[in-house]
RNA sequence: GGCGCGAUAGCAAAGCGGUUAUGCACCGGAUUGCAAAUCCGUGUAGGUGGGUUCGACUCCCGCUCGCGCCUCCA
């Protein structure tokens, strides 16, 4: 039985499909104006692998993820650009999707576009009118009422009276409540609009993720995800927007993931301190940042250094050398396996896949006494489940970092070839010379029985 | 100021009311020409003060410290 923590009521759950056999879920994508960090490395890795476990279990997923490609931000790019918002957003949505691929994240299902939905939202605005929870204020601004909504705070946990405590924002005096936010904003000179019922605008943030979703998967389905600094107040908004205008149930299941931190802090881009999903992936290998994110639990905060990513490379490296020594495919793993059984009860216990990394290096372990070509194909097996271990051991071991300046591996196998040579007639200190010469160009050496292997330090 | 989360060995990170988490690093042994890899073995924990209990890292309370949200953010 798999068990989610639910955001929500803050505990964990069962989970129990509304649909029998199926699930649908929603989770908050990216606002395309610049490149991904490492905080939405971290949102496209979990949620791949939930929707990885949710089908291993034999659910039948729907899985989207939206793409924010209008807002205020990417309009001030734009113009900081000097370029059309559409490319701007074109370009990043393409190196978004190569980020997420490089990262092994499997395509959603679907992945809906704001500027594609906008006759959605403002039908959604007009129910939210004629339910009386949205109201035109004097500047045009059409604003979700929040004081109407009973229930507005359930999900992060504030009355809206702790939240007026806590006011650092100046007040717009054309809202009933300052806590009112807009579903539509009047156009202003210079921006992109579209044509509406209060008048040429355009959509507000919260709105175009409660239009994707009903649009998509209904208005009541059963997972919607994200990370932390959405539950309030985006997801808390999507909350009010979506049940006030179908009058119904949003959502069953709210997950968030933590945070990425540097030196004990978020990362975000209002602090500066982010590291881009490239920038990364110049010096480390892209699984080995997968892994490093699957290697926590989804909910704790991450800090992030390059001395735990080299640690994290160093734990992969050992799931792949063991993978080395008996041969293997990605097989349909053995569910009655004592390894698989803890795997799965690990990942039944809200995605602990720290604790499913645990049984990979048992696995490992185990693998290295045996050499079993069972518990390789288990190995492979339960690492496919999570996005890793899909590669040849070899391409894993002596793959070149993207930022290059390696040593070839032609070269590398040309001196291992001396170094035999110096082995055969017992020159030892012609060969430990060669040894340590490749050592410092970052090549490790490994004698065996069927000559010499070797890697990447 | 309000609300919430956390504190585990040198570092990272889980579970668990009593029995080895796991990885990296470290130490001893096997193996090796020597290494590397691997195996065998050992060591290093649970912020602090109370309480509950036969027994607490695990439950409860206080304190301290850290982080987050209350504004755009994954």
């Amino acid at each position: 039985m798999l068990k989610i923590y639910n955001s929500l009521a803050r505990e964990k759950q069962d989970f129990v499909p509304i649909n029998p056999g199926s699930v649908r879920m929603y989770v908050c994508g990216m606002t395309v104006y610049d490149y991904c960090h490492l905080g939405h490395a971290r949102v496209l890795v979990v949620f791949d692998m939930v929707q990885r476990w949710l089908r291993a279990i034999g659910l039948e997923v729907c899985y989207v993820r939206n793409i924010t490609d209008i807002d205020d931000k990417i309009i001030k790019r734009a113009s900081e650009n000097n370029e059309r918002i559409s490319e701007l957003t074109a370009r990043f949505i393409r190196f978004m999707d190569e980020d997420a691929a490089a990262l092994g994240v499997e395509k959603p299902d679907h992945e809906p576009k704001a500027t594609e939905h906008v006759p959605q939202m403002l039908e959604l605005i007009r129910q939210l009118e004629h339910n009386g929870l949205a109201y035109q204020a004097a500047a045009g601004d059409v604003n979700f009422s929040v004081r109407k909504f009973p229930g507005y705070g359930r999900l992060s946990g504030k009355s809206l009276d702790d939240l007026r405590a806590g006011e650092r924002v100046d007040v717009d005096a054309s809202k009933e409540d300052p806590l009112d936010f807009v579903l539509w904003k009047h156009a202003r000179e210079g921006e992109p609009c579209w044509a509406s019922p209060w008048g040429e605008g355009r959509p507000g943030w919260h709105i175009e993720c409660s239009a994707m979703s009903s649009h998509l998967l209904g208005p009541h389905f059963d997972i919607h995800g994200g990370g932390q600094d959405l539950q309030f107040p985006h997801h808390e908004n999507e909350i009010a927007q979506s049940e006030g205008a179908h009058g119904k149930r949003f959502v069953n299941y709210w997950m968030h993931n933590g945070f990425v931190r540097i030196d004990d802090e978020k990362m975000s881009k209002s602090l500066g301190n982010f590291f881009t999903i490239r920038q990364i992936l110049r010096n480390y290998d892209a699984e080995v940042l997968r892994f490093f994110i699957l290697r926590a639990h989804y909910r704790s905060p991450l800090n992030y250094s390059d001395t735990h990513l080299d640690d994290a490379r160093q734990a992969l490296s050992r799931l792949y050398t063991a993978l080395k020594s008996a041969p293997s495919s990605a097989a349909a793993v053995d569910w009655d396996e004592p390894h698989a059984m803890r795997f799965a009860e690990a990942m039944n216990d809200d995605f602990n896949t720290p604790e499913a990394c645990a049984v990979l290096f048992d696995l490992a372990a185990e693998l290295n006494r045996s050499k079993s070509t069972a518990l390789a194909g288990q190995l492979r097996g339960l690492g496919a489940l999570l996005g890793l271990l899909g590669r040849e051991p070899q391409a894993f071991l002596q793959a070149t970092p993207a930022s290059g300046g390696e040593m070839s591996a032609a070269s590398i196998e040309l001196l291992i070839n001396e170094r035999m040579t110096a082995k055969k007639r017992k020159d030892f200190a012609a060969a430990d010379r060669i040894r340590a010469e490749l050592l410092s160009a970052g090549v490790v050496l490994e004698d065996g029985a069927q000559g010499t292997n070797w890697r990447r330090a």
